[in-house]
DNA sequence: GTGAATGCAAAACCTTTGCAACTGG
DNA sequence: CCAGTTGCAAAGGTTTTGCATTCAC
């Protein structure tokens, strides 16, 4: 007998000590890890059933310090989310505001290209590139 | 005899045609070129005189639409903005709040080293970089 | 003179919060 | 069981808007 494919097995990078993996962090984890376009806390809203957008607010802050989710800003307006957590940039299109993933060049330059500080101490670093996505620039 | 130092001569870079200087315009401006923390909309309201909250954000906007100063988005607190044209990325303190500029290394990989799809437009490339200033480390 | 910019207050928008009810481990 | 999570509605903070007045060119 073939189970009926529920829509999620865990599926999740290592999660941290403790985290409880809620009908609602899971339906918004598997959105984010399905439709890779980044979307925003009303997108989730919009995808996921019985979620109220309170709640899409706590998981996506939840997912985020657990870190298996990244937030993006791109501009002012909603933060949007990103499940890809290998090092990458986004470019966002000022035509039609999508969000992509840019992987690194191959063999770029390994050592951070920006003359910190003494004492600075590194987290992250968000990369946006604004520019004209492919399909808008026809 | 000694004129008094009034605040402002045009000292801008390239404006745009049409582009009109007013009053406010030059005093926003004027704040953001001598005091180089990016303020937000809030902290130039409040280190100007005589002008309203809503014609801050207009003045933001228009300087930064003529292309004189650039707004910085760190996390999703209050947009902050900066008037250092040359290329540069942004150091914010988690600890602190602050943001500082940090210039490219002297010599430093030259092309983007962001995988790009064939057909992408760069317009501008916004680097956040998260972490703990020195004046926190200790 | 005239279209553009300003000021005010109100609205819009995104996100967080307080609290009672519920639930995952 | 019970601390952590949810849902709701209300509040909070940031930014935009409508419109009459004022101003730069």
């Amino acid at each position: 007998m073939i189970l009926p494919a529920t829509s999620s097995a865990p599926a999740i990078p290592a999660l941290p000590e403790g985290f409880r993996m809620t009908r609602q962090r899971q339906q918004v984890y598997d959105v984010l890890r399905d439709q890779r376009d980044h979307p925003t806390a009303a997108d989730l809203f919009e995808r996921t059933e019985d979620i109220s957008l309170a709640t899409i607010y706590n998981c996506l802050e939840a997912l985020t310090s657990a870190g298996i989710v990244r937030q993006v800003s791109t501009d002012r307006s909603s933060a949007r989310y990103c499940p890809n957590l290998h090092e990458h940039a986004h470019f966002h299109c000022s035509a039609c505001g999508s969000v992509t993933d840019v992987d690194p060049k191959p063999r770029a330059c390994s050592t951070t290209p920006w003359s910190l500080p003494t004492g600075s101490a590194v987290e992250t670093v968000d990369t946006v590139i604004h520019g004209i996505c492919p399909s808008c620039s026809n």
